[in-house]
DNA sequence: TTAGGGTTAG
């Protein structure tokens, strides 16, 4: 026979607290109520002022809780989900849990917990510890949620190794499985946590993703984000247009996340009418979208619109977050806008109550330095309330070899051989300094130390890939078997084989290839060589692709942007960072330079 | 009839 319906699932109280927004007044009405008429006796409807009461007023809802007799696991667990932003309070309600004999944590209760750990820093210790809990308590091997969130917890916490292991453990991985395993892969590879491994990170995203398919999980949208961001970090142009048509074909909603994703890959790709188009069908566009549109523009050379687009911003009434103040500080200095930019910097505090951060006083050394203000750079980088680090010195160290200032440029070199005492390329750079100007003893002082502290021990190599094979040049090798051919083909075609630089009217595209009578200057950079060897050994429209075991420096970047203009290639450098694609004279990787 | 996991820029 079947049981008649309870009554308290359609009581009035229950149906309000189920139905609609409530503000601190009406909850309490509610609850008084509650206490009238004794379903503050019945878990489910407690549970449900719980979960309203939390999220308006926490001291509210511990009163709440605490005024329970004997609150069951459920209403445990109930109380712990709505508040894992609150990872202090929620692991106090878990160790009650423990403590109480007649209570036995569940395969409900650990998924919130780990989203808690995952969520505050320096609480991996906690989440470690958690684990052990899961295996004392429960079965993980039979709870999905609580695999993938002990995946997502490890991933968070810069265990990617443990998070595949996890996921690979998983018999059947379900949809949210892929996505956290996908979305772990391609977060790694934005934040760089794994050292020289990222690019291969949205490799094997990638080869997941594919994986995925055969596996017959079906895709949905979350998935397609992830996807997407590992396309425009690798610069994989296909399976980036056919993430897009996949979208559009699986008939996908096209959300804020999909369409954010697809505008900062085109942005990246330098598709910039692609980005425009589908930013403009946006209908509703948040500081997110706004701030990957003006970085877009900002690292495509077109500053004017990039400033053009924050003011369309602002108009519309979409408050500027500190991320797109770099990125249109960064669109200033691309256009030399020296006073919009400081103006814009001001602004941050004075209008929108933005506390400037290390990044933003970093982009206005650059955009001073760039301009050729070196000596109020230099007072800005010497006044900012925080410690420069190597970013704000290299900018300034980049303005200073632009314009020919050695004084700063000593002074930011000693600053960066102090900050990064292993990196030996700047030592090279203060030795070619030096040896510009002919000051030779200083010339040796510099190699002396660079000798006597070991650093330089591994040569810089490129891999340029032709054809599918991989050609290694590494720098200063004089003798590389490519080096004959490329010097006379480099004369065939009547390039100066010096310092680089580049001649508008001739074309020409000056090389260090090396340079005799300079006594110590180093010889070319090895991705330069590549690069050379690139363009004389093929002809076809494909990206030039060179692979640096080093990271790729000022001097490169400043001159593959300008070989990239004069001889329309698409040339991608791949650091331990990540890729720089080089398009038409610009570069779609701002974060160097 | 109740509770838990996965998405966007730097």
């Amino acid at each position: 026979m079947k049981k008649p319906p309870n009554p308290i699932f359609s009581h009035q109280t229950v149906l309000l607290l189920q139905n609609q927004q409530h503000s601190i007044k009406t909850m309490k009405q509610i609850h008084a109520n509650m206490i009238t008429t004794g379903l503050i006796l019945h878990a489910y409807p407690l549970s449900k002022i719980l979960i309203l009461s939390s999220s308006l007023s926490i001291p509210y809802s511990l009163t709440l809780f605490n005024q329970i007799q004997t609150p069951s696991i459920f209403l445990f667990n109930t109380f712990i989900s709505s508040i894992t932003n609150n990872a202090h309070l929620a692991f106090s309600l878990y160790s009650r849990v423990l403590a109480e004999k007649s209570l036995k944590p569940n395969n409900f209760t650990y998924p919130s917990l780990f989203k808690a750990c995952g969520s505050r820093p320096n609480w991996f210790r906690h989440g470690r510890a958690l684990h052990g809990h899961v295996f004392k308590f429960i079965e993980p091997h039979c709870d999905c949620y609580v695999q993938v969130s002990l995946i997502n917890f490890y991933s968070v916490s810069g265990k990617l190794g443990i998070a595949r292991y996890l996921f690979d453990e998983m018999s059947k991985p379900d949809l949210a499985a892929w996505n956290s395993i996908l979305a772990a892969y391609c977060n790694g590879s934005c934040s760089g946590y794994c050292g020289g491994e990222n690019a291969d990170l949205s490799i094997e995203a990638l080869c997941l993703f594919n994986q995925m398919l055969v596996s017959h999980v079906r895709p949905n949208e979350k998935t397609l984000v992830a996807i997407i961001g590992a396309c425009a970090d690798l610069g994989a142009l296909c399976n980036g247009v056919w993430s897009h048509a996949y979208v559009l074909r699986s008939n996908l909603k096209m959300n804020h996340f999909v369409a954010t994703a697809l505008i900062d890959m085109y942005a990246k790709f330098g598709y910039l009418d692609l980005a425009d188009q589908l930013f403009d069908q946006m209908s509703h566009k948040d500081a997110l979208c706004y701030n990957v549109m003006i970085r877009g523009l900002a690292l495509h050379g077109h500053g004017h619109r990039a400033i053009g687009l924050f003011q369309r911003m602002r108009e519309e009434g979409v408050e500027p977050d500190n991320v797109t103040f770099v990125a249109v500080i960064c669109a200033c200095t691309h256009v030399g806008l020296v006073n919009e930019g400081s103006e814009i910097f001001n602004s941050m505090k004075e209008v929108y109550g933005i506390e400037p951060k290390l990044e933003h006083y970093g982009c206005l050394v650059d955009l001073l330095g760039r301009a050729g203000q070196l000596d109020e750079a230099l007072e800005l980088v010497r006044s900012m309330p925080m410690e420069p680090n190597a970013v704000v010195w290299r900018s300034l160290l980049g303005a200073c070899r632009v314009h020919g200032n050695l004084e700063i440029g000593e002074l930011a070199l000693r600053h960066l051989v102090e900050l990064e005492p292993e990196t030996s390329g700047y030592y090279v750079l203060l030795s070619n300094m030096y040896a510009n100007i002919s000051r030779w003893d200083d010339v040796r002082r510099v190699r002396k130390v660079m000798k006597n502290k070991g650093v330089n021990k591994f040569p810089g190599t490129s891999f340029v890939e032709i054809d599918g094979a991989l050609h290694e040049f590494v720098i200063g090798d004089k003798t590389h078997p490519c080096s004959d051919m490329i010097y006379r083909k480099l004369e065939e075609m009547n390039w100066k084989l010096q310092m680089h630089g580049h001649n508008p009217s001739t074309k020409e595209v000056l090389f260090d290839i090396e340079d005799e009578e300079k006594e110590g200057a180093l010889s070319y950079h090895s991705e330069r060589l590549a690069i050379a060897f690139a363009l004389v050994a093929t002809d076809s429209s494909f990206p030039i692709r060179i692979i640096k075991n080093l990271r790729v420096c000022q001097d490169c970047h400043a001159s593959t942007k300008l070989i990239s203009k004069i001889y329309g290639r698409d040339i991608v450098l791949r650091d331990g960072n990540r890729f720089h694609h080089f398009r038409n004279g610009a570069c779609s990787c701002l974060d160097y330079w």
